[in-house]
DNA sequence: TATGAATGAGTGTTCATTCAT
DNA sequence: AATGAATGAACACTCATTCAT
């Protein structure tokens, strides 16, 4: 038992367990995570997890947010300061890839949440979802306002279509490493940027 | 055991054990599929099905193999007789949705056959996976040649850009159904129509 | 589920289950020994089994561990308080022999951990393992500076010798009890007395 | 289904599997010999294999007779048109080592044929082990007349003594290259050296 | 609040042998 | 004599979750 590791604030305990399931994660993906090795990681028991977590996939919504969050700020970083239009579409495609090759964990992550069989709740993923959502909504709007993206455009529904072909193109480009094996005439870059393209200018006014 | 099911010919128990096999994941879908449902529907022994399959992912991969080539069945058509243009890869994009709404678990299968950690050789499935690939490669380049898509863009890239992003888009509006609850604002349909439009637009000439 | 057996302390139930495994070890022998009889012995899950022991390999080289440990008491009573000489070498092999015939489930355990097959460190077998090699090497070593056995031999060669040979003996002995019919002519004891009798007077300085 | 090789004569059919055994023996060892495999590399049915031999390990005895007979060549070659005495029964144990060192395979299912759980019949090994017992029997008793080894010695006796623990000591080397880390202190050729010396000193007369 | 031992259903895979044709 | 499809028992190992202390 680890020294001085009892008996912490409720808080603390939370984001001990979180931050140690992240740790883990980064080490062996989801789909090799278990409780095990997050309990052996912090030398707590078992019992004491479940106590703060109903079940390992809460424990693994709640890391989703971090990951979650970090795409945000990908996000925010790519829109802020530069030029919009269309352009900054594509742009925001482009850094969801880079995120995707910067945090393969994190990102593997997100699609294993977003899986239809998840079927508890998983409030605080649905939290901060929506708030990327919203961001990415808000930008529309603002760039339809400014006259560079086609106002007939449902916001929400532009969002939904950009985040689900976004994820299904940097799983495909996963996947592919092992399938297709002529998938190597086409630079991955190329790939993604073709993509972004073409969706980025399907919608320019 | 069954009588009346011994000594089939070569040929008519594979079949009969892939048609089991589907009738399996039919029921109860990819995650859940077992050799020993198979074993069970068929009431025959293991060790037959194993004589046949090496593996239950090949028998999946055999399975996966009738869902690819309805898949490319919607595809041709869609294509088929109709108006070309940006307009016939909307279409297209619309019949994969179609597809994916018609046998959801056939969708199911061939996400699981996506997947990177799939890593068997599956010559089967890898070879009508090409199949398709190949049909929609045709499919731009003839339209491009008719001056209907934009002849900068390279067919293949094409491909895999409207099969990853396609694959994406029906994973999210499944995922979607358990998460977002207000994602029911917006129409599934129109979901998939904007998705598809924005990308047909944006392959125009 | 027995009553009471629940919730032992963890060296309770540790020991617990390497008697149980000892028990089926005895009742079936290592090429039959199954975790499943372990835990119909016990009537506890298979996973407590697993929660203590990472294998069947693992659990079987702690039972050899009690083995190796009582082949050790039998070198350490023939050797003690007797003359020394190369008689003891002698007194020792005969004393393997004796052990071979009262635990020949031991026995079979010994040679099964012995095999080239076998990957995994098994540390706990090869710390006894060392320690049974020691107590020869040394003993060997002091009846050579008693001038007694041969000075030019090299104390661990011949502790392998004796261990390699004595192993084959023993099984010798066991496998021709199917195999060839006429070897009741010749008394086991003889031939492993011959055999001991052979390697002593060999070594004799 | 191979052409020309149906319907062969009782015995051309008989020499024909066993050689297969043998091939599928030197490519995959004991332990991973399948019948399967007979049966594929021939290309003739399962049933036909039975029809000539009982079982998977009388075939397997079939191939051990000419696994015999080589290590007897291997004896007859060492023994004849050499100098006797003591120093014949070394020179016979080290050209066990080096059949086991050649044929790996061949002695790995030596040790096989020889286990205590071998519960058939297996005459045809029985026979050949027979001969090689009789031709070290035959050569003990004529160093014996030579008065070049121990009279008092039964010739019979100690061919088994040299059997049983010159298998045992091909095992040990065998199977220390995994266990004990040390045992590269002693080089193998020194350590069936010393092992065979000390036998052969023992037996002097 | 924390513990952590116990649960136990679940599953893919192997292969010697048989027997109806 | 040859076939070869079918058998089916056997087995090791996992891990999310619970609950008595």
């Amino acid at each position: 038992m680890g020294i001085g590791t009892k008996h912490l604030s409720k808080k603390s305990r939370e984001q001990q367990i979180v931050i140690a399931a992240d740790t883990v994660l980064q080490q062996v993906g989801v789909n090799n995570f278990t409780i095990d090795q997050v309990v052996e990681t912090l030398d707590i028991a078992k019992g004491t997890v479940y106590k703060y977590y109903k079940s390992k996939d809460e424990l693994l919504s709640m890391v989703s947010i971090k990951a979650l969050r970090l795409l945000l700020d990908y996000f925010k970083l790519t829109v802020n300061g530069k030029e919009g239009g269309a352009e900054s579409i594509k742009a925001m495609l482009m850094s969801c890839y880079q995120y995707a090759q910067s945090y393969p964990e994190y990102f593997e992550l997100i699609v294993y949440m977003e899986r239809p069989e998840f079927h508890s709740q998983m409030d605080a993923y649905a939290s901060i979802s929506a708030e990327i959502t919203d961001f990415v909504k808000t930008h529309i709007s603002k760039e339809q306002q400014l006259g560079t993206i086609n106002k007939e455009l449902k916001p929400l529904t532009v969002t939904y279509v950009l985040w689900g072909s976004c994820m299904g193109m940097m799983n495909f480009i996963e996947s592919k490493r092992n399938f297709i094996k002529n998938v190597d005439d086409i630079d991955q870059r190329e790939l993604i940027a073709t993509y972004a393209g073409l969706l980025a200018s399907g919608m320019e006014a």
